[in-house]
DNA sequence: AACTTATCGTGAAAAAAATATCAATATAAA
DNA sequence: TTTATATTGATATTTTTTTCACGATAAGTT
């Protein structure tokens, strides 16, 4: 089975698996279960079993997973040990709190320059970075080999943006704002969109409260 | 097909498919296909048939869907035309961005206070709130009806937080700290997960970078 | 009024994902 | 050393989700 291409749920689950052998290993366990992950993760043992193997990683029976093992496992098989650049364009409320999230650094992504159009902005200091203004986008793609651009600027004004940096070569996109962009095949995108969290809650609630009626 | 229950998929696509009909509104637009509709969301036009099919609302040959028409069936297929109330728990930096995020009153939620455990936070001003203790959760949780608490606290004290809130009642959980909490049954959590889409995209980025060795 | 066409709605088929099952095997106990 | 047992890895089965295919129908055209 090693080897194989991965599916989307399975590839939704790794990192959490990732997280919750991170918080194992801190407490200095050295094995894991099939059984034990998939409580924490809600879903079937074999379930389990099956991810760990499209990793590549293999258990020893009666014992489980060396956590420390199949955590290292996990990292490599996405990339994480290995560094990626990345910059953020919108430094608005959003933006500067994601500029400075530690898990970035954790997962692979290192942030390089943060980016904003508002003349305002340009020159305030977030964390570790000065904003810097749109207008030198490409200098700083080109000289640091950015892979990953991530979009936090308001809804109107992202795909002026998206159209930008997709121009300037970069084939990774971390989209906040809550609209579809338009960008060519060869690029990829992720869209994080808290209006499905709010949806789906509200859906919930309305469930509720016709059970009761 | 109509009053089917809703299966994940579907219900992850349903804001989506709002989001989209908003924006069309705004531009005046009458009717949209369900091909359209599929493209941008890329699915399978016959997807999206089926999940429309689901909300229990139905098109026009030759036509397609009246966009308000559709719009209006979502928000009340997902309770969003219904207001819920919700605090937020822990104001840092995630939390105060999220705060002033407007979409959530787009959705139907209503932020009605913004709770902090530390001294210094308590007191300070955060778009129209005030930061509160936590110490006066309980007169807030009962006097308001609170519906849905958003928990932005570190990941240590995310769960103490989540016990506590779960006691007042509370049955709807938006949970931004890295870690898997543990709840009742008759809780529902919705765990937003940033390490999820670090790790995805980094992996496209190594299989990238595998394609051309 | 008959004809053409775009699009829906839905049942059937295919594909993908999750779950069940069980032989193989490392570890520990007798 | 043998036996018992927990747990893996892999295959088989079931369930879920997506896609296909086509009849039905509203709107436009001749």
């Amino acid at each position: 089975m090693e080897g194989s291409v991965i599916n989307e749920p399975t590839l939704r689950r790794i990192p959490l698996y990732h997280q919750i052998l991170t918080d194992l290993e801190l407490r200095k366990e050295e094995y894991v279960s099939s059984k034990y992950l998939a409580t924490f993760m809600r879903v079937d043992d074999a379930q389990v079993r099956k991810d760990v193997s499209i990793i590549g990683y293999r258990g020893k029976p009666k014992s489980g997973y060396s956590i420390s093992g199949l955590r290292k496992a996990i990292g490599e098989y996405l990339g994480i040990n290995y560094k990626n650049t990345a910059i953020l364009i919108g430094a608005g409320k959003l933006g500067s709190a994601l500029a400075e999230y530690p898990g970035f650094e954790e997962y692979g992504l290192k942030l390089v320059a943060i980016f904003d159009s508002s003349p305002e902005r340009v020159g305030k200091v977030i964390g570790n970075f000065t904003i810097l203004s749109v207008d030198s986008l490409p200098q700083v793609v080109t000289s640091y080999k950015i892979g990953i651009a991530i979009i936090t600027v308001p809804k109107d004004a992202a795909q002026t943006v998206c159209d930008r940096i997709v121009e300037l070569g970069i084939k990774a996109i971390w989209n906040f704002a809550p609209v579809r962009l338009d960008i060519p095949e060869d690029v990829t995108i992720r869209s994080e969109n808290l209006a499905v969290g709010v949806a789906m809650l509200s859906h919930y609630l309305k469930m509720k409260k016709q059970e009761l009626e």
